[in-house]
DNA sequence: TCTGTATGTGTTTACGTAAACACAAGTCAA
DNA sequence: TTGACTTGTGTTTACGTAAACACATACAGA
């Protein structure tokens, strides 16, 4: 309604005091009486003043705000890191402030650049595959950083998640203990993925070392869903005849195990399934899909702490580590 | 790593330009020479400078920043909301900041106070039931808002999103046109989830009014999940014996599909299903469940769009409506 | 040649807050 | 009664940027 926004000065004015009363009032820092803090409030209240920490920023060099940039929000699993980061940080009262890259490093870095302009506490990347630009400005800005989901390989600074080639490798052993010697492998937007790259690397590695084979391969362009699990799991049954699918996800799990039901198919031994994220929606399902559980909430509680914590704690490795769920489809 | 971080004036005395040239060429605005945008670019990456919004925003009482609450990011339809509304803001370098509610007017009032000490363009909130508080501040601090999924209501200013009880209520004229009568309602978190109660009281009414009756319902406290529906469908298939099942949720109604396939149930024959929202995956299980499509991420798209828009256009409720999606289990 | 306009750059100042410092009044033990 | 400490409040100043204004230079058209 009115033009210039109530200040501090004008909260000061009504209440009687001076400015920075109103200042240690809004902040509950330093000694106030309760009577002076009542009638600040009273007067914030009435005028309708919320406290400005754009000027307090500038004014400290600090402010409660921390960047997050994913890859993208259709994806369940960075919602939940999302939600663990939420989470952890509505404790302190500070706010993230996101970006989503899309996969794509230089978008990833022009988002980063961007959310830097406010000054945030810390970043929280996705993956450790940046560009040099974005590794760049982080080292010269100097911001504290933590990249989430991935422990496979160097940290810009600090790196929270567990090890993709260990949950690639611990599934291929578990997939050979059990028989299955043609194995096929189902992803999704998997050129930019890079994750999941690695789990399959790790996967086929053990796989061929063992003897056993990966005999098809299907990488889909677009984003994961069962659907998509679906379509490509009738066309890899129809052209290869695996004895069983690792795929990249578990919603492209939950579509080949659709497939199945609804033509006939008995799982597992017609054809093994093995998903990956352990989603909670598989519980649901028929048949318990086995899995890789993967700690995202926990990952995300623990980048924001950790990016919080007092001592920078520079090159520290965080593994959460993996659970390998054996379901009822291998 | 240096104690204090460079600012304009760094940037200006490497390139030999001053201060305000600087501030032009950071944000493209005036005339300036490519000579001297480039001098002043290279020196701004050398030193590692970045465009400082906050005493930007200070100076003039505008910065490229949206507030957004949600209830919760566990549930996929405010995450595609999200989505819509982060990539508007994408086009127009406009971040957004949030903040969760789970669910709570009191919590939200928070939120939203911490959210307006941003100085946002914007707010966009869920559903129209707030705090008088919240209802308050927004009025007295003058922001412009945008309250999303709902129009059944008095927005505090504008709203996106469509009729929920029109939507309770074409459903309910679907189930008794295929001729249903014992219904039974499966919903989670309702206490707190007022627009499902708002679908659930036009559902209901239509019901009755056509001579046939709710004849049980199941609200859980927990959120929705594929297993709670699961679980649910069980005990009020136990208990109940409904020819239909009006599930206040996708999630909930495939749990209800899963028990009937694991059970030998025939859908719709013994029991016919119906969820809300249209999510994605439905259309990988065995059987397309009927629901009602909910434009979730133009909602956002929408929403964010109107909160940027030239002329403020208060009182504005935008209903993009729902389709119901005739499935196999209807 | 003169005038007007487009182009390009600099100087001064204000934005709203919090740190640093100053100071006054009250409390309590020696 | 003194001095030290706790409690409570005010004054001055700096934070980094952008608006407003001022001032050049170049060049076209009369």
């Amino acid at each position: 309604m009115t033009q210039t926004q109530p200040t501090m000065h004008d909260v000061a004015a009504k209440a009687g005091v001076s400015q920075m009363t109103v200042s240690r009032v809004m902040r509950g820092t330093g000694y106030i009486s309760d009577r002076v803090r009542a009638k600040v409030m009273t007067a914030a209240a009435e005028i309708g003043y919320v406290h400005n920490r754009l000027a307090g920023g500038i004014a400290t060099y600090d402010n409660p705000l921390v960047a997050v940039v994913v890859p993208t929000l259709g994806n369940r699993v960075f919602t939940e890191v999302l939600e663990g980061i939420s989470a952890a940080l509505d404790g302190q009262g500070i706010r993230p402030v996101f970006g989503v890259s899309d996969y794509d490093p230089e978008n990833e870095a022009r988002v980063v650049l961007d959310l830097l302009s406010w000054r945030p506490r810390g970043l929280i990347l996705s993956g450790l595959e940046h560009s040099d630009a974005l590794r760049q400005l982080v080292a010269k800005t100097g911001v504290r950083s933590v990249e989430v989901m991935d422990t496979d390989g160097d940290p810009i600074q600090t790196c929270v998640g567990f090890s993709q080639a260990r949950a690639g490798h611990d599934m291929a052993r578990h997939l050979l203990d059990k028989g299955y010697r043609r194995i096929a492998y189902i992803a999704s937007q998997n050129s930019q993925d890079l994750r999941a790259a690695k789990r399959l690397h790790a996967f086929a590695e053990t796989v061929t070392q063992a003897g056993a084979q990966i005999i098809a391969q299907r990488i889909a362009a677009e984003g994961s869903s069962m659907a998509l699990g679906r379509r490509l799991t009738a066309e890899v049954m129809a052209s290869d005849a695996p004895q069983a699918i690792y795929y990249s996800n578990d919603d492209l799990a939950a579509g080949g195990l659709m497939h199945c039901l609804a033509n006939g198919l008995r799982v597992p031994q017609d054809v093994a399934l093995a998903g990956f994220n352990g989603l909670s929606f598989l519980q649901a399902l028929p048949q318990q899909i086995t899995t890789t559980l993967s700690p995202r909430r926990q990952i995300g509680e623990t980048a924001a702490q950790l990016l919080l914590s007092a001592e920078p704690a520079p090159d520290t490795h965080v593994d959460l580590g993996t659970q390998l769920v054996r379901g009822e489809t291998t």
